[in-house]
RNA sequence: GCCGCUGUGGCGGAAUGGCAGACGCACUUGACUCAAAAUCAAGCGGGAAACCGUGCCGGUUCAAGUCCGGCCAGCGGCACCA
């Protein structure tokens, strides 16, 4: 046995494709967009979690090649952010040195993995004539009413001296660095991206995407319909407005809630109420998203405003009460409360001994001493005047209009989205082109002045005040007010980290150009990206974000199409031992490179593949690496055996080569990726136990094995193309084709069942008929039939079951 | 609490309703070798066998890991959203 040089293969086969391109974009072919999530230089490196993806995306990428696409596969740099800052905080050292540096050894990582990158597309974020186009779409959004200056209270991150956006809070956590999250009163800069509520949950319609992304994504958007209903205060000016889903309970409305920081808290308060509500406003303000999460299922909390509102349909007086369980952003920050129906509003009710009337009912009756609300919305109206009698589902889609026509309020939709909270008091990130005149407002930065380039600081160091470091340096932040002239201060903010990965797809297949972000040309040829991979952690930060500035570039008529991503797919996490995330602080990290080195290139991109199913989750183990090195090793012998031979195809090659296309192909197109590999090992051994009375494999099916082996372990596929004579590339080679008939053997083997059990396998021609296969069948079970045949199945070409009676 | 995913040998995992455990790792034995490694060959769920075995309990079917109903466990998402 020959040992495989992967060293030598693999070197050789570079030096080749780099002299003899096999990706060459001849104006003709059809584009084939095949997109990684760009990684953040960070200076750990890579390890073999990160591979994962890069190969997934590579197989799929040169699958595409091969069946004659021109391919447009880039890769770049997500490169601003708190690592190099913070680096730069603690050691002096420019977070734009710390990132050439580690883009460097990254970039000698990833080429290791021998993807089809063009390195000629090659982008970071954190080039000036990069951010140029990102403060660009920001100034557009200024223009159009979307990016707005608003001063409230925003999530902040005590540890990473930031304003978060919605998005960045999970569980009431920093999604950086877990610490918990407070409020901060701040003046921020904010993205309308609830302008595009509507258009983000619809659209997701048309995207192939995993459901579970795209549900996420939902319930993020968050999306209700109901109506906006005015309660009249009594003996005041003032009325309340709530919003809900189900006003066909209205009639059984018997007090209100306002969140705690509701403006109207304190005029409605009257002075015996008013210590007491002052005191609870003050706690809810000081409760953090970790404790009021906390508080869920807890008793309820609450205070008497003293004064009271006018059911708008009964007439009657009710109590109005603050509460934390209504939250100030959600709806109206008000809520009308039906304890007869509602979970939450029942338990307030029972708490503070408030009135329950119910409104639905089963059967047309009350419900006597009711012990947990009724929230479905079916069953009859009772209590409720003019509406008794009418079934509750269908009221519930015609109150709102009904309402509407009454005056006391509207048909309306609400949603969960908020608008993006996008300035960062940071200094690692793209200056916001604005600058603010005392006299003009306000003012967008000139295009002609762009980039802003960030300058450079003495220190990083976040203030922690809310105000950025780039406060400090007045010589840039005193400016002219590029309308009027007179003496203005720039903007000291910067963008979230989010900002450049919102459209740096659209950019890779333009990348040099200086006047556009991407040409109208190059965007209608080349994009959108067909295939998009990478980690489901995105899901509703930088996946939801992009499709928003996509669609706004399209309504600004920059690109013709308005969702970036049509596939999408997430691969499984790569975990150490017990499913421990990779991180260098646990000391699991794996690294790909010794891996490399020992097994080479090819061996680790199938066994990246092997481990498990790709979309799962999967422990790493070193150990089985040997089990794709031995199969490799195998193959190219059987190559080099047969390569000088000319070995005539028997009825059983050909068979062998047709399964193999089709099994191969079809394992492939589902993205079942393991078992394209464990497949290709299979037929590898039916190929050796065929070669071993044969003395080889005909060329042709071997030629066909390396073509469809040519996306999993390139080097080793066009070595052995190039060893069974083939011409040019592997990868210029064609995919090959199946044919049904040709896959069928003459005799196929069946089981036999008894009562359902297997209990022997018989060998039959293909084409017999059921009497000659029933026959076979009890033939082949002499004495095993001990009871009466009662039935005899045939499935043809699959099972017989003799089912037998005792 | 709600929603989703997952549950199969010592391990990773495979099975359009049709021979459960493909493929691989680890392990055992043999060949080669002075020896080891590498490689090659054989074996490898339990059970002496009949048989029993895909988280648990039921059901549908000639036939269930797969479909249906009800649970349990682990992981993930959402969570007082009106």
């Amino acid at each position: 046995m020959v040992r495989y040089n992967h060293d030598a293969v693999e070197k050789k086969w570079q030096e080749f494709w780099d002299r003899n391109p096999i990706n060459v974009n001849d104006g003709k072919k059809e584009k084939y967009y095949c997109l990684d999530m760009f990684p953040y230089p960070s200076s750990s490196g890579l390890h073999v979690g990160h591979w994962r993806g890069y190969v997934i995306s590579d197989a799929w990428a040169r699958y595409q090649l091969i069946r004659g696409k021109y391919v447009i596969h880039p890769m770049g740099w997500d490169a601003f952010g708190l690592p190099a800052e913070n680096y730069a905080i603690k050691m002096g050292i420019h977070p734009s040195i710390t990132t050439k540096k580690n883009v460097e050894s990254i970039k000698g990582q990833l080429k290791q993995i021998n993807a089809l990158y063009d390195w000629d597309m090659e982008l970071n974020t954190t080039d000036p004539d990069f951010y140029k186009w990102t403060q660009w779409i920001f100034l557009q959004m200024f223009k159009k009413g979307l990016a707005y200056e608003k001063e409230f209270p925003i999530n902040w991150c005590p540890s990473c001296k930031t304003g978060l956006a919605n998005e960045e809070v999970v569980d009431g956590r920093c999604e950086r660095c877990g610490t918990e999250v407070t409020k901060k009163n701040l003046r921020q800069w904010m993205l309308k991206i609830t302008a595009y509520a509507d258009r983000l949950l619809d659209d997701l319609d048309k995207l192939e995407w995993p459901e579970k992304v795209k549900k996420m994504q939902t319930e993020w958007i968050g999306r209700s319909y109901g109506a906006e209903v005015d309660f009249k205060v009594q003996g005041k000016e003032e009325s309340i407005r709530v919003f809900t889903t189900r006003p066909d309970t209205l009639f059984g409305a018997t007090f209100m809630v306002l969140a705690p920081e509701h403006p109207l808290v304190a005029g409605l308060t009257t002075e015996d109420r008013r210590e007491a509500v002052e005191e609870y406003v003050r706690r809810a303000a000081n409760k953090s998203n970790v404790d009021r999460m906390a508080a869920i299922d807890k008793e309820k909390t609450g205070e008497f405003t003293g004064s009271y509102a006018i059911n708008p349909m009964s007439g009657q007086p009710i109590p109005v009460w603050i509460s934390d369980y209504v939250l100030a952003d959600h709806g109206t920050g008000a809520i009308m409360c039906v304890p007869a129906h509602d979970d939450r509003d029942f338990l307030f009710a029972k708490k503070f001994g408030l009135p329950i009337i119910q409104v639905i009912s089963k059967d047309g009756r009350e419900t006597p001493d009711m012990q947990e609300a009724y929230t479905a919305a079916e069953g009859l109206m009772i209590n409720s005047g003019e509406w008794n009698g009418m079934e509750s589902s269908v009221l519930k889609k015609e109150a709102p209009a009904m309402i509407e026509a009454r005056g006391l309020g509207r048909k309306t939709v609400s949603f969960k989205l908020r608008d993006w909270v996008f300035s960062r008091q940071r200094y690692w990130g793209e200056p916001i082109p604005v600058v603010h005149c005392p006299v003009c407002g306000n003012v967008g930065v000139p295009e002609e002045e762009l980039p802003l380039r960030l300058p450079e600081v003495e220190n990083y160091e976040p203030t922690g005040t809310g105000e950025s470091p780039l406060a400090a340096i007045t010589d840039w932040v005193n400016c002219k007010c590029p309308k009027c002239g007179g003496p203005a201060k720039r903007e000291t903010n910067t963008m979230p980290q989010w900002a450049g990965s919102s459209w740096y797809f659209l950019r890779y297949v333009d990348v040099n150009n200086k006047d556009a972000l991407v040409s109208k040309e190059k965007a209608d040829k080349y994009l959108p990206v067909d295939m998009y991979i990478g980690g489901v952690e995105h899901a509703v930060l930088h996946l939801l974000y992009s499709r928003f500035w996509t669609k706004f570039l399209y309504d600004i008529g920059v690109i013709g199409f308005d969702e970036p991503f049509k596939k999408l797919f997430n691969q499984g996490m790569i975990t150490g031992k017990n499913g421990i995330k990779m991180s260098k602080s646990k000391g699991n990290v794996v690294s790909p490179d010794d891996l490399v080195r020992d097994y080479g290139c090819d061996s680790l991109r199938l066994y990246e593949l092997f481990v498990g199913p790709p979309a799962l989750d999967a422990e790493w183990d070193d150990r089985g690496i040997d089990g794709v090195y031995r199969f490799l090793n195998r193959f190219y012998n059987l190559v080099q055996e047969s390569s000088d031979k000319d070995i005539s195809p028997t009825k059983e090659m050909i068979r062998l080569r047709h399964n193999l296309v089709h099994d191969i192909e079809q394992r492939f197109e589902a993205f079942s990726l393991n078992t394209v590999v464990s497949g290709f090992m299979e037929y590898n051994n039916a190929m050796l136990e065929l070669a071993k009375t044969a003395g080889g494999m005909d060329r042709e099916t071997l030629r066909v094995y390396s073509v469809l082996l040519a996306p999993f372990a390139p080097h080793m596929a066009e070595e052995c193309w190039h060893d069974l004579g083939g011409e040019g590339s592997v990868f210029q080679a064609g995919w090959p084709s199946y044919d049904e008939d040709a896959m069928k053997a003459e005799e196929i083997e069946l089981p036999v069942q008894v009562n359902g059990k297997a209990k022997a396998v018989i060998s039959v021609p293909r084409d017999a008929d059921k009497e000659t296969v029933l026959q076979a069948a009890r033939d082949a079970l002499p004495g095993k039939l001990n009871g009466t045949l009662v039935r005899e199945v045939y499935v043809p070409g699959r099972v017989v079951n003799l089912v037998v009676k005792a």
